[in-house]
DNA sequence: ACTTTCTTTGCAAACGATTGCAGGAATAAT
DNA sequence: ATTATTCCTGCAATCGTTTGCAAAGAAAGT
């Protein structure tokens, strides 16, 4: 089986008896060219079945028409469904996305930063590491004037455009709704501090407090990663001595959940004797029973400014880069069982 | 603000009074170019900041390292979770991928198609759209000799390799089980029978009935596109008349949860009024009480087979393309709640 | 001293497209 | 008939690497 030669431009010319810059700019459209060039160009194209090299026209033009996306995994609801809206926002600008995971992991994170630059993505946007304290793997972006936006996990201190929820309100929204729900003993599950995200909503939880000259419990503070084994031992902890607390704030959803199961095994009564939050609103916060009250961080439209800010970026190169764009967007405190605001509907007949 | 220059392999080369051929041999290792150069090449190469061009050197090799994907979404915790085993196996032997969603769409499919042929990936990994039915736009593919793989949404007859679960086995084991759990009346609610992972479960369906001489009642089978409107829509239908199905074979996990909801809202007794099963094995499964019955399909798995099949293509390209491989990988039948044969558990205290 | 071999480097031509500039043909203006 | 103008098209350089081939210099063999 010989493998089939891939047309090129020239081969266009050539069955035509044009030049390539003549084909070229054919099909480019280009304003010099005659309707019946254009028209015998696009019949001789379909005949050999020609296919444009976007790599050979990338090199010349030094535009990749490709945007970078690095996230820490796509499989978390929140994340797949920002990637998804910046695709197809993208793709409105003729744009295409190359998304690649960290997996959570500063070195991997490190090397794709340089995989992209190689690829000389035109863009990347970034939802960074949760252990990402030194940013400097960004700085070559930054030093050839490519856009860098990071959104949900941004960085703290480093300078570059960033799109976060409103996580201090979300700390905060959510804390002062556990403590007009007549909790006084909120513990609070949160991931690495280092992560801006998670400080700034510890920021609110601490507001709401001091709101309500609740005094901060140190022992109720419980941070490490958010999984559910994670989220198990922490409930074990406490719950193992006698004082309980009245109202657990899980930093996700994931946590949530977990917590709830525990209690039910354990015969404690959500939202009675214990009210639960979660944070992103995912899927199951809804089917569970008792509903999980979480935080709707509505990543779709974080998705779509992410990708529109990207845009701006693109089409005004010559900006000063030293004013960088910082968006918050909104969050949604949903209501549910969990938190004992919702009536738990009882079952039918 | 000047725009920096990138600098360039002739950049290092003149820094260091050398060819730009020999920068490009130190570069990549090549054996005839002495150590102490390559230390000097190095040196300039950290100095000036120099960063390979990969977009040039993939036009000049014609090796992208780069491979496609195209998924009907990213979001189903399924595909992601396919996607992300990809990535990983594929980064393994140093090749990037490029995800893309078709979003369903045939026509958004097709253009993707053009989109990573003309980045000129040097391999496709697709799981096609519910709807697609002609798959010549893949031809291209073929015609180049560029490998080409199908995952769980794959081909009926169009030539390529394809890697599926065993979409019969879970059709058939699900039905079998639902008859030995005593039910004779199973609705069956399906995604458009025109996609083949939908017909072989079909399939199953069937067999699972004329094994246990049960006819094949029409009217008891549903086909749409499965979310969780034409779900309710559908239960809807199958409680309007006095004979009611004794059990429900849903095609997916939402369609499940949507009508173990909804039986919970009529006040029908799952699982001892109705028995209700799942596909994919979704988070949400476990979760809702009932717990619900689902077909695990090792997502994970699927993905690194697809990735190896890949790299196995890829390393022997010249193998006979006549010989397609259909890799089959297997499912569970994860028994719970919702077809009656796990305790529902009291509730402690 | 002369040839052979080995090591290390450079020249120049690719890869496939785009584009500034120049030029030919056709038409309009003088 | 000559010049100016318009409309198309082609030449050739360019983007940044890679690589076959040639060659220079050093080392080794005769």
């Amino acid at each position: 089986m010989k493998k089939q030669v891939q047309h090129t431009i020239k081969d266009v010319a050539a069955a035509l008896g044009l030049s390539v810059s003549t084909v070229s700019r054919a099909l480019n459209d280009h304003p010099h060219i005659s309707q019946e060039t254009k028209q015998r160009v696009r019949e001789a194209v379909e005949k050999l079945d020609y296919r444009h090299n976007a790599l050979a026209a990338s090199l010349r033009n030094s535009r990749s028409n490709m945007i970078g996306l690095i996230a820490p995994r796509i499989t978390m609801y929140f994340q797949s469904t920002v990637i998804t809206a910046i695709q197809h926002k993208l793709h409105e600008y003729g744009y295409n996305l190359m998304v690649c995971q960290s997996n959570d992991s500063p070195a991997i994170e490190q090397e794709l930063v340089g995989v992209m630059y190689a690829s000389r993505v035109e863009g990347l946007i970034v939802s960074s590491t949760l252990y990402t304290e030194d940013f400097s793997h960004f700085d070559i972006f930054n030093r050839a004037n490519i856009p860098l936006v990071f959104y949900d996990r941004v960085p703290r201190d480093y300078l570059a455009h960033k799109i976060q929820g409103d996580d201090y309100q979300g700390g905060y929204q959510t804390t002062r709704h556990l403590l007009e729900q007549g909790a006084r003993q909120v513990a609070y599950i949160t991931g690495p501090l280092s992560c801006k995200l998670y400080s700034d909503r510890y920021e609110g939880y601490k507001d709401a407090l001091r709101e309500f000259k609740v005094p901060l419990d140190e022992s109720l503070i419980y941070c490490h990663e958010l999984n559910k084994e994670n989220a198990l031992q922490t409930c074990r902890m406490l719950f193992s001595g006698d004082k309980h607390p009245e109202a657990i704030f899980a930093g996700n959803d994931t946590t949530a959940v977990a917590v709830v199961q525990f209690a039910k095994e354990k015969g404690i009564a959500v939202p009675q004797a214990l009210k639960v939050t979660g944070y992103s609103n995912d899927s199951r916060t809804e089917i569970i029973e008792p509903s999980i009250t979480s935080v709707e961080q509505f990543p779709y439209e974080v998705g779509v400014q992410a990708a529109s800010l990207m845009m701006e970026l693109l089409e005004q190169k010559l900006k000063p880069n030293q004013s960088y764009i910082s968006l918050t967007t909104p969050i949604e405190l949903v209501k549910r069982q969990s938190s004992g605001v919702v009536e738990i509907p009882q079952r039918h007949e």
